[in-house]
DNA sequence: TATTGTATGTTTGATTTCCAACAAGGAGAA
DNA sequence: TTCTCCTTGTTGGAAATCAAACATACAATA
């Protein structure tokens, strides 16, 4: 187990521990590492499961099918992602499928085992489930964000939308954003085209001024 | 506290808890109890909180205001439901301010609190953990559905898609679904009158037939 | 039965977005 | 410098969506 301690320093999930803590825990919740080779199916759709996994080397794909059969990447984990914890922590059919995209080692872990203190009453446990419990509430936020942005009908009000509330997280007119054009049009699921058009016209109206992915917001028109 | 014990009994984070159970927590956590007049603050956007808020009396609303100062009302919480527990969990700035609707009641239960076991290393404890942790994994998977859906750029694509999965999640290709028509526009973020004319040239195509909030697809055209 | 209200389907012109291609500008490499 | 490559901006025709009507069907009620 030791050997993944490189991987597991970085795991949100472990933020805050020693590396002598990890282990504890990973004793403690009685963790398994299991070995796929690439391609085979490490969840399937329609099992339960009351374990998550991580991944410790190689990588892991989350697939989803369609009625007709078409297949979907929804994500790729890389090394210290993790996957299937809604489903485990819920216990909820999976309606989607992971597969190892190439040979990989797999940490499974027990939720059940993960949320309960242990006999011991290992200390470090109370910091685990409260890293947990950040991680998902951390994870809703993002969600409701971008849902907030792309549930607005035009391009222009999903703009000014993720913009503002840009504006108002930094704490400034003034700002940078982490994505570039393409990136931000694929966020707001919209066309980087129209997009690029849309904040034309923005400035033209004077509600902004931009360069590359800084951007300047003005409360009147100039 | 007892006498709102009918409220709680039915809030997710206390299934599976008898009544005496829910007032050794409550008391384990400290939760306090406060009124609030209508249109007066709970949370303001800026602040942080370390505490979640559920109503017992009353109701409130959450919302937000842009940059230009648009409020929006994003949803309302009536008795049993609670709110800013994400802000708690993560510490995070809130985004959102919370107002009493009407003369409300309303509990709050430290986060840090709930999330440590008690002295008394309370047994219950741990099935509230097991809870609130169900709740925000299962509010993801919605979050997460919804945005599968509404991300496909066409009509067409967000209804196959949402349907689809209907399906799917339903076992059989022939269902009924928790929406009408408007509601369902809403809920993929189309236009009602673009949704029924699209279900419209499905069901010329022979990919499904409905009546009503009745769906049955085919998994080739007839 | 007649009336009313509600949900759903249909239509139409205006608007917006999509798609594809090309243009402009800058950064880095040869 | 010159030549790529990459990002961003622009444009025009095709396609989809929006908004606002109106039509139809059905249920509930008197």
């Amino acid at each position: 187990m030791k050997e993944y301690l490189t991987v597991l320093r970085n795991v949100p999930f472990f933020k805050g521990l020693e590396d002598d803590e990890i282990l504890a825990i990973l004793h403690c919740v009685n963790a398994t590492i299991i070995s796929k080779s690439a391609n085979s199916y490490i969840f399937k759709a329609g099992d339960t499961t009351d374990v998550m996994g991580l991944v410790l080397s190689g990588s892991t794909l989350i697939i989803q099918e369609d009625l007709w059969g078409h297949r979907n990447i929804l994500s790729k984990c890389n090394v210290g992602d993790f996957f299937g914890e809604l489903y485990a922590a819920n216990n909820a059919v999976l309606n989607i499928s992971v597969v190892a995209n190439v040979d990989s080692t797999i940490l499974l872990l027990n939720i059940n085992h993960l949320l309960s203190t242990c006999p011991s009453s290992c200390i470090h446990h109370q910091r685990l489930i409260h890293n947990l419990v950040g991680v998902l509430s951390n994870k809703i936020l993002i969600l409701n964000n971008k849902i907030t942005h792309t549930s607005k009908r035009t391009t222009r009000d999903k703009l000014l939308s993720y913009l503002s509330s840009e504006s108002i997280r930094q704490g400034s007119l003034s700002f940078d954003i982490p994505f570039d054009r393409q990136q931000l049009a694929d966020y707001l699921c919209v066309e980087r085209a129209a997009m690029s058009a849309e904040l034309s016209k923005l400035k033209k109206e004077g509600l902004l001024t931009t360069y590359r992915n800084h951007f300047e917001l003005k409360k009147k028109a100039v």
